[in-house]
DNA sequence: GTGAAAGCGCTAACAG
DNA sequence: CTGTTAGCGCTTTCAC
């Protein structure tokens, strides 16, 4: 459908009130209040300097009257500099993704900038393509929440990072170490022994480990933490099975543990609350109970651990400051992170053994 | 920490490889091809016309060197158009926002366009500051996935849409109407109907139903649509109770209707499952049991609906493709919405009445 | 204080 | 095919 032939109108009409078309721009603002470009713009993008009282009430009934907005790559191109904070993450609809998209989103608000959100499915080349994507934005930072691993298919994604650095980005990552980027750092390892030593004081002495492939660090730490308190603590690990972050390939992990048998009273870590919950479907479906039978212990406390049943033991992360971080770290010249604490929670789903 | 003084250089010298500084432009590029700006931009960023073999060759090794990407703010202002999609979600922790920001972003990124999302916390105030600020980004369009009331506070976020609809801009909104807005129809009244008779023909006869406040047209028709059903195969509701979205407020709803009596055999119809699961939580509070006492039944099936202990019943609803046919209703001139399949899933939660 | 004018990085006619 | 040259909408010296 193309526009209806308009009523005729002498060429040099100011545009209507309630034409459709272009967004009005500064310049029309600036025709409209009698006034120069310079002045505009002073009055309504955040200028120092001074502007009589006058003009600016003028150039204000103006802008309201069209409706004006500042265009914002325009404003990116003239300054330099764009609005933007780039947020990669593996899974948005993934809550550990969501609950640090929500302490990012906070922080940008507070600032008024824009958070952009991209998505890698956890695939590497995907996650190299995005990240080169990004570049082209110009964000003022880039926050890394995806899981990474540390070898193959990162090289390419490690080289757009350091460009990125090197032409002058930020870019702050979770855990993950990147030449020249800032970390925002969960204590994993620390929580996952904590966890562990927890575990072994309830009495239980054997564990299962249910996580994602070795190399992906978040994995590998609190598999390592978990199985370090735990044997501090007098436990032993007596399998430990592997799938990803995903619910199902955690629940089909969990079978093949108990295909190979997992005698009552043991303990199961699952590296994160996803991870656990997928392990807790697979016990059941293997008409095993948990709890009193098999233990199921995880790692975030997102909302859900709560709402299971029996609720489940974890170590609740701060996810949400934890975003908030990154993005202070973006804008804060002299950040440091403050401690994130982490804390065990034991609930149903770890019954005090015997 | 400043620029640690660099080794002494002639002026003219071409910035050295790996010197940090602003990003090369595509003149840098065009220079150390030793071709024109046209015609880099001609081989870099998609255009019709074709370059010799050579040339193009040429380009394409100095933007390698440079590490060269297209500054997304320039083309934008030098199009006329952004690479935009804006997203507007309540709470983007909620698995209901994320899912269907899952689909927004999957239909992005086919496109290769950037989504941005901005955060309303449910305030009617800040949604129309952030339409505002949004539309400064001149997005190609904006998706409204924010659960919105009919009335109050409304008005400056519906002028400022209505605003940007004039000026060009294209809005897509979940179920709510606003003029000249393209709409995703999820038959919310139909899904909810269908499920409230199912609950029926199961055998219950008394319902509770826990909305949020009235006027949020989402809450009204699933509750409408629930009470039509039942009462259609013979139930009644007992009562009506309100909070909000949250599980929180849902809990402390239910406990309420608890307080005035809920009799053993009475069926919960929570309008979201996040509010179901709050209304279980408060059952289990108060020492009922869930399921043969009372059962409780939900909306949208996310998932850990499936990992609540007894599983919700629920209504299916194809979120993340709801949230890709919002993007489409965007890119797609002449789109029209393709049935999206609601469907019951009864679970244990609602076991059949004797 | 105010305005003219030169960019910002890129695109798109328009000539060759 | 290639290059020249106006813009795009806004910011920011730099004079007045």
């Amino acid at each position: 459908m193309t526009t209806p032939a308009a009523p005729a109108e002498p060429p040099t009409a100011r545009r209507p009130r309630h034409a459709r078309g272009p967004a009005p721009t500064l310049h029309d603002v600036a025709l409209e209040a009698g006034v120069s470009l310079a002045t505009a713009s002073r009055v309504l993008n955040g200028s120092e300097r001074k502007v009589a009282a006058a003009f600016r009430e003028r150039v204000e009934a103006a802008a309201a009257t069209l409706g004006y907005t500042a265009n914002v790559s325009a404003q990116a191109t003239a300054r330099g500099r764009s609005p933007v904070i780039a947020l990669l993450v593996a899974d948005i609809a993934d809550p550990y993704f969501g609950l640090i998209a929500s302490g990012v989103a906070r922080g940008a608000d507070e600032q008024g900038l824009v958070v952009t959100v991209a998505i890698t499915e956890r695939d590497p080349a995907r996650e190299a393509r995005i990240v080169r994507a990004l570049r082209g934005q110009r964000p003022q930072g880039l926050i890394l929440a995806a899981s990474r691993t540390q070898e193959e298919g990162q090289a390419e994604t490690a080289r757009e990072l350091a460009e990125f650095i090197r032409l002058g980005g930020r870019v702050v990552a979770f855990g993950a170490e990147a030449e020249g980027a800032r970390r925002v750092e969960i204590d994993n390892r620390a929580g996952a022994t904590a966890l562990g030593r927890r575990m072994a004081q309830l009495g239980y002495r054997s564990a299962v480990l249910v996580g994602a492939a070795e190399g992906v660090r978040t994995s590998d730490d609190r598999l390592a933490g978990f199985r370090a308190g735990f044997e501090e603590g007098g436990g032993a690990v007596a399998q430990t099975v592997r799938g990803d972050f995903r619910r199902e390939s955690a629940a089909a992990a969990m079978t093949a543990a108990l295909d190979a048998g997992v005698p009552t009273g043991t303990v199961v870590f699952g590296i994160s609350d996803v991870v656990a919950i997928g392990a807790m479907a697979a016990i059941r479906a293997a008409r095993r109970e948990v709890g009193a039978d098999i233990a199921v212990c995880g790692f975030d406390d997102v909302p859900s651990s709560r709402d299971v049943t029996p609720a489940l033991t974890t170590v609740r992360v701060p996810l949400s400051d934890a975003g908030y971080e990154a993005f202070r770290a973006i804008v804060d010249d002299d950040w440091t992170q403050p401690p994130l604490a982490l804390e065990v929670v034991v609930r149903d789903s770890t019954p005090g053994a015997a």
